[in-house]
DNA sequence: ATTTGTGCAAATCGTTTGCATCTGA
DNA sequence: TCAGATGCAAACGATTTGCACAAAT
C-alpha cells in the first residue's frame, strides 16, 4: 500500500495541494486495488478509518480528483454517482439486480462502425455498459 | 400525430388501462418521433397542452411505461431520468457541453468481443455511449 | 500574508410516498 | 361495485452552497 509521500506526489502532479484531507482519503481510495465508491461509502471508510473528514469535504475531493483525472464517475441507473479508480481505457458491467457496478479489461470490447461525430465535435469517450441479470429462464 | 384512439389501443396491449390522463401523457410524448424526455419536461409541455396532470402522476406514468415497454429510461450522467421514446435496439450520443442526448441509428456500431457474463447470468442489454464535446484544439 | 481548503448547517433538486378522493371496467 | 388511478403535500436522499474558520504555500 502506497503511503503518505507517494499520495502527496501523486496529488501534486495532478495540481492538487496535498492537505491532511485528501492524502488520508486518497490513500483510503487508491490503496486497495481498483473500485467503484460512492460519496458515502468513502465518507464510511473514512471514519473507520479514523480520518474526521465531512460530507461536504468527501464530495468536493472526489469532483476535484475527477476534474484532475484521478478518478473517473460513471453513473448507471441508480440514483448515486459512483467514482471509478481506474481511469484508464476499460468498460463495464452492470449487474440490474445488486445495482454493483464491476470493471471489464481493456482489450476484449470492441466497438466498431462509430458513426462521425457532428462538425465540429470530437469523441471525448465512448462507454460501453453491458447489463446483465439472473438467468430467469 | 396519432390519436386517442391508437392510443387506447397501445396502452391496452401495454395492459395499462387507458385512462384519461395516460392517452392524453402517451399522444404528447409519442406524437413527436423519437424523443427524450424528462419528468419535467414532460410536466411542461403537458400543462401547455392545457392537460392537468400532477407530477406525481407523470412519474407513476413514467414508469408503469417504462415497465411495460413503452418507455425506455436512461440516466447519463446528470442527475435526472431521461425516458427514451426509442424502445427499439440503438445507442447514443452524449452531447458534453449541453447535457444532450441524441440517438444514433441501428446498424451503425458493432460491439465484438464481449466477456462471458458470470455463470448463471444473462445479458439483459448492451449500452453504447459516445460521449462528444467541441473540439476545443 | 494570501490563497485555497474545510466543516457545518441550511438549502436545493429530483423523485417518492401516504392517504383521501375519483374513475374506468 | 371496487380495484386501480390520481392529486396533493409532506417526506426523502443525494448533492450543493454560503460562510466563518483553519491550514498550506
Amino acid at each position: 500500500m502506497l503511503h503518505d509521500l507517494d499520495m502527496e506526489k501523486r496529488l501534486r502532479e495532478a495540481k492538487l495541494r496535498p492537505t491532511r484531507q485528501r492524502v488520508a482519503l486518497a490513500e483510503i481510495m487508491f490503496g486497495k486495488g481498483d473500485r467503484h465508491l460512492s460519496a458515502e461509502t468513502l465518507y464510511e471508510e473514512a471514519r473507520e478509518a479514523g480520518v474526521a473528514v465531512s460530507l461536504a469535504t468527501i464530495y468536493n475531493t472526489l469532483h476535484q480528483f475527477t476534474d484532475n483525472g484521478l478518478l473517473r464517475a460513471i453513473s448507471i441507473d441508480s440514483s448515486k454517482t459512483y467514482f471509478d479508480t481506474n481511469t484508464g481505457n476499460h468498460h463495464h458491467f452492470f449487474f440490474e439486480d445488486s445495482e454493483e457496478v464491476v470493471d471489464m479489461p481493456d482489450g476484449y470490447v470492441t466497438v466498431a462502425n462509430l458513426p462521425e461525430p457532428p462538425a465540429g465535435m470530437e469523441v471525448s469517450r465512448v462507454d460501453v455498459i453491458v447489463r446483465v441479470r439472473n438467468n430467469v429462464s
